[in-house]
DNA sequence: ATAAAGGCCACCC
DNA sequence: GGGTGGCCTTTAT
């Protein structure tokens, strides 16, 4: 993981969405995390591994105001994924998949001029720190077939059944 | 510096 | 459906 830049204020917290409880995180008044763990604790683990050190604050009322945000009618908050150069040409990617589409992850490998590293390219999706807001949950396999979900399959299934039509 | 582990793919059976 | 070899990045020795 490249160098962590200073997070001011940093905050963190769960709530309920449509997709069982998320837990999120904010660094410089945006969004650093979002993530569908089975459970808090290892929520908590999985912030911790991506920034390591850095002292969380609880606050699930900010939490629960941007969930009303981003699964209602809000509009969409700014997102702060932090990565390697590789992962953040992939996240990119991703966020021009329209909603209700897949696309494949040979073909985000070509979006970002990397054809060869389409294995790569799923290890950098899985390690995306922002789901559904950047959506890894479109990508899928080449055969058709579902792929794999850093959070479960479960939940990659109910997010594309959400966008559906 | 090197090894091991990945949300893959093409190809074979 | 299953297994193999190749590919590329990241993380941990």
């Amino acid at each position: 993981m490249r160098e962590l830049p200073p997070l001011s204020e940093p905050c963190f917290g769960f709530y309920a969405t449509p997709f069982g409880e998320c837990c999120m995180a904010f660094s410089n008044d945006g969004i650093c995390a979002l993530t569908f763990p089975e459970d808090r604790d290892r929520g908590w683990a999985d912030l911790q591994s991506r920034f390591p050190g850095v002292d969380f604050k609880r606050n699930d009322t900010k939490v629960a105001a941007y969930v009303r945000q981003i699964f209602g009618k809000g509009k969409r908050p700014v997102v702060h994924p932090i990565g390697t150069d590789f992962q953040l040409s992939v996240w990119e990617a991703l966020q021009n998949i329209p909603a209700g589409k897949t696309t494949t992850y040979a073909q985000i490998a070509d979006v970002i001029g990397r054809p060869k590293a389409v294995r790569a390219v799923g290890t950098a999706i899985g390690a995306n720190p922002i789901v559904y807001l950047i959506p890894c949950h479109r990508v899928i396999r080449t055969d058709g077939s579902l792929g794999g979900y850093r959070w479960g399959l479960e939940c990659k299934k109910a997010m594309l059944a959400y966008e559906k039509r």
